[in-house]
Parts: structure tokens; sequence; C-alpha cells
DNA sequence: AATGAATGAGCATTCATTCAT
DNA sequence: CATGAATGAATGCTCATTCAT
């Protein structure tokens, strides 16, 4: 394998992305993804071991980009009420700013396989820990309920989210993601019940 | 074909879902499945048209009778906070009752095609029927709050479910599913925010 | 086997026919021809050893009226101008007036496989000797040439009037076979060269 | 697809033949082909869309050669019995000289599916056209009738040799084909009568 | 005699990966 | 570094035939 991150690296890369976004997953052939990048077959595999480590390496690059600006986004304010929306708003922000991504990370990489997932997994832990820490910082602010698991938390913020915007996708994006923002927020803030 | 939903039409989808729970979607080959049935490989196709046909009816007959499940006992009980709770506990229970549902409803079936997604989706629509039922009836009894999207509650619901229970799966099933009903309930409810 | 040549027994060999002629040699499958004759698979066994004895079966049956027919014909007239003019005449004559049968003989059976093909050469022997002895008398009469071959003359007697039947059909009968007669008589009588 | 014509097409189409004509066209699996041509069953879908696209390719192929060294020769003559007599001697010759393709082209091939048929039948329109060429020369010339359908004197042509030929493969090609060309051609040149 | 549910052998095709150039 | 022709393992489905009823 030769010098990761070239230019073709990425070339290769986001070549799949549209392949994958326009095809779906199972037409997504390693010939189409080398047509795309303007690249022979054979060249793939000098700067990937195999397909799955090409989807992986995608996924780990899109993905950490994307908790990344989250990140950044999430440092910049100080309160956790603002900090959980500007995750909010991030989280949809970005997804709606490149529908390519959206497809394939909402829809097409969840056909994967299992080792693939479990790789995906591993991959979103930086999230739920920014997620995590977030609550943690709720509950030490004394904003949060400290009495529910954590991991919970994450998982009812994450949970909802994502279902939120795969629905958004599988609706062809027909609406506005980011006017959900707002709701969102007070939902998860607030929860079902009325005071 | 022949009289379906006999003996062997039951048998065939009960292996199937024995086959892909323990060897994967991708792995899942119909003679496997039928083997496991005790039935040819062409028996098969005299109960279903081909190979989609048998996973989508399948998801269909086990999602139909998970949602009836869930139903009949929400109908049993009168508030909608009683309601919502035995919604999360069927929900839970369903699944932890059925580990080989489990993994093949939560983790398997989501590698499938377009076509077969989309399907899911339409099979998936009674359970968010059911809920956003649930919601409708929390917000005429004053309960709930009025002034959010009812799908957006039900996304957070049904987001919040779903992400909980492929964790677990994903965790190897290691801990008690049923124990998280409580706090589930509890977030839902209440939010993240301390009062 | 039972009883062959009772009332079932022709009943599955005219549902063959029409099977064959309407969806074609490779789409005629035994279950199709049971349904047609209205009886059950298993039926067409007892009647048959097997599928290639039913369409043997059918090819001699029908090939064998065929031949009779034309002898019989060929039989009432005494010069061998007659006879061959009939020969010609009862030839196109029967296969016009069964299109289903002309389609199944000229061309579907024809698609059948190396053992087929030589049972079928085997019942055509019949039609050939007619033929064969046509010619004989033919020359007996001082008619036709004494110097050639009887056996290619017969080859071009059945061969034209086949190819002319067969390209009849292909052309979807869309002419009057029976307007060939005469022509295709003469130019067998006469050949090609004008004296 | 690749650089088709090269070395590996021809390869794998004689393959083809060798391979219908000692199996016959229903025992002539790919995998069987590809061995024969030493390559990997997935390269022959590098030189052919699928198994229908082989055969049709091979039997253009080579009826188009056929048609070819017929006209070549035809063509060198001058006067239309030589050019009758060059046409029967050349279509007899190249069975007799390739045996194999004798069997694949009178034989084998025929036993194919409708649409295959159809396309032999195009294929065929070309040999077709040369004859009905030289009937049309002949009848200008003053030699040949002018007053009987030239498709039915092609047709009678074509017949003859074609069911001269095809019995000659089904007798396993015991006698010489080629004595045949002398009497076929006075056959049809005069007919059955004695002047 | 008749039924028809059950059987299971057989095969074209795809596509990730390699390696000689 | 780059190419792309060649590889070959892997699998869903059909349909003639059987046999318990």
């Amino acid at each position: 394998m030769v010098k990761k991150y070239g230019e073709k690296y990425h070339a290769i890369i986001d070549a799949a992305i549209k392949v994958i976004a326009e095809n779906g997953y199972h037409h997504a052939q390693v010939t189409k993804i080398a047509r795309e990048a303007q690249v022979a077959d054979g060249t793939i595999y000098l700067y990937f071991k195999n397909k799955e480590d090409l989807l992986i390496s995608l996924f780990r690059l899109k993905m950490t980009r994307f908790v990344e600006k989250v990140k950044q986004k999430v440092d910049l304010v100080h309160s956790v009420e603002e900090k959980l929306h500007q995750l909010i708003y991030m989280h949809f922000k970005q997804l709606a700013m490149d529908p390519h991504l959206a497809i394939v990370t909402q829809i097409e990489l969840r056909q994967s396989n299992r080792n693939f997932r479990k790789e995906i997994g591993s991959t979103l832990k930086l999230y739920h820990l920014l997620i995590e820490d977030l609550i943690r910082f709720g509950i030490e602010e004394g904003k949060f309920h400290d009495d529910v698991d954590i991991r919970l938390m994450r998982q009812m913020i994450f949970g909802t989210l994502d279902e939120t915007a795969t629905s958004w996708v599988m609706k062809d994006m027909k609406y506005d993601l980011l006017a959900l923002v707002e709701p969102v927020f007070s939902l998860l803030m607030n929860g079902l019940k009325r005071k």
C-alpha cells in the first residue's frame, strides 16, 4: 500500500460515496468506483487492502470529520443547553449539506455485513463519547437528571437524531431537516410530558 | 403455490430466522434454510415466490404479531402513562424473549437491499400508527405537549427504543433489557432536564 | 402404465400439442399440460413412461395419421403425376388445417434433444417409404429418371416440402400454403431448367 | 467487454463448437466450454454478453464465412449452371471438411429456443439472398423458368441441400457427401421427370 | 386409477482480487 | 506507481418425476 491520504486516496473515497449514493450499496462494484475516480481497478488496491477496507476508511474519515465539526461548535458555547442545541444543529446541518453522504451513512452502509457494522460501531464510539461528555456536563451542572443511566440518555439522544435523520432521507429529503432542530431540542430536554 | 400458512410454511419461516440469526443475512443460503426446516430446497418455492418473498413474509408475519401483542397490552390499560409503559415493556419483552428474532430484526434484516427496506418500512407503518395514536391520546388527555409535531414525538419514542434494543443486541445481550423499561419510560416522559 | 389409447390418453396428447404450440417447447411443463388436459400431474405418468415418451407418442400418433391420410389420397389416383400432386396437396393441406400441429412439428419439436430427433427420424421413415414407393412407381412407368439415387430424389421432395412448410410457419402463416401446391409440383417435376 | 475478435475470442468459439458437437447442445455447459478453451469461466463473459450471445456469435461468424466462401467460388464462374454447381459443391464441401461444424449447424443448434432460431433465420438470409441472386441470373439468361416464384425455387434448392446434408449427418457421415454434388445438381436442374 | 405435494439434481453468471506488464 | 485482463468460487431457482394417500 502506498502513500495513503494522497490525492488519489481521496479521489477514490469520494468516488465511492458518489457511486454508492447513486447506485446503492449492492450495485457499487469496484469497477464502477474505479471508473468514477478515473483510476484502474487495481489502483484501488494500492491504497486500500480490499473493498471492505475502502468502505471502512470512507466511513471513518467522514465520521471523524463529522464528529470533529460537531465538537468544534459544541465547544464554542458554554451552557449545556446551548451545547445540546449545537449538537442537534450540527448533526442535521451536516447531513442536510451533503445529501450523498446522508444517503450513504443513513441508508446504504447499514446494508453491510456484520464485521463492517462492528467497525461502524467502533467509529461511532467517538460520537457516543462526545454525547456522553455533554450529558455528564449537564449532570455536573445540575441541569440534567442524575439518576438515569448516562448510556441510556445517550441512546435516547442518538436514537432520536438518527431516526429523525433516517426518516428524512427515506422521505427523499422532501422537507427541511433543519426546521426540526428546535422541536427536537425541546422534546429531548422536556420529554413528552406537559408540566 | 400450495396451501400457504400450513405447517411447513411456518417451519420454513422459523428455520429462516434461525439460520439468519446464526449465520448472518449474507450466509443464509436457501439450501441451509431448507435443511434446517427439514424440507427439500424446492419445497420452499411451493410456499414462497422466491427468497426475497420468504424474507418479506418472515418480517411481515413476525412484525405484525409483534405489533398486535404490543397493542393488546396497551389497550388493556387506560391512562396514557400506563399505555406508554406497556409499549416499552412489550417492545423490550418480546425481543428479550426471542433472541433469534431480536438479532434478525435489529441487525440482519437491515442489511437487505433497497426494495426490501421499503417493504420493512411499510410493515413498520402499523407500529408507527400505534405509537402515534398513543401520542394523540396523550395530547387529548392534556398529558402530552400539544405544540410538538406528532411524527417527531413518534420518532423520539421509536428511535430511542430501537437504538436501545440494537445496542443491547450488539453487546451480545449481555445485560437485562427489561431493566431498562423504567428508566426509558422516565426519560421519554420527562426528558433530560431536571426540574 | 394403464389402458393406453383411452380417453385421457388422447386428452393428454391434445393438451400437449396445444400447450407446446402456445408456449413453445421449452415452456411446455408437465404441470401445464396436465392442467390443460384436466388431469393431475401424476396421471400423465400412468399413460406415458416420461415426458419424452409423451412427446414421442404425440409425434408418432400424429405423423402416422398424417402419412396415412396422404397415402389414402395418393392411392386413389393412378398416374405418378397425380400421385405426386396429391402428396404435395395433402402435405400442405393437413398443415394448413391444423396450425397448432404445424407449429409443433415444423418448429417446436425440432428443439428436442438428440435421442428424440432420432425417434422422429424413425417415425418419418414411414413417410420416406411412401415417397420412395411413389418414386419407384414413377421410374417403373418410365416417367421419372432411372439414373438418380432414389433416396436423393426423396430428399429433394421431402426437403422442398419441409422447407416450404417451415418458411410458411416462420412467416406466421400469413400467406396461403395451398396456393403453392401447383408451382411446387411443377418445380419438382421439371426442375429449374427451362426447356 | 474487452478487445473482441482477439485470440481468446476465437479460442472460445472453437471450443464451443467442439463441446457442442461432442456433448450435444443441452450438455454444453459454460464450464466445459471454458475448460476446452483453456480460460476461466468468467473470461467468457469478457468476450460475450452471455451464453446465448456466444452461440449466436458462433453461428454468425461461421455462417458468414460459409456464405462468403460459397459466394467466392460462385463468382468465379460465369454460366448459371456452373454457378449452381459450385454452390452445391461448396455447400457440401464445407460441411464435409468440418464435421464438428456440420453437427453443430445441421443438428445441435436447431434445438435452440425461439429467439435464437430467429437469429439463425436472419443470419441465413444472406445465404438466401445469394441463392435468389443466382436464380434471378438464371432467369435473366433465359436458362431458368420465369414463371415460378423465386422464393419457391430458393426453398427447393436450400431445402434439398439442407435435407441431404442433415440426412448425411444423421447417418453418422458414413458415406461421401461430395459424391452427391453431381446427382443433386442434375435433379435440381431437370426435376424428376424424364424427358 | 387418480391425485398433487414433495423432491433435489443441475447450471449460468457476478465481481472482488491478482499479477504480468 | 499504475494498469486492466484474467480469474474462479459461490448460489438461487426450475421442473420432471415419485409415492403416500
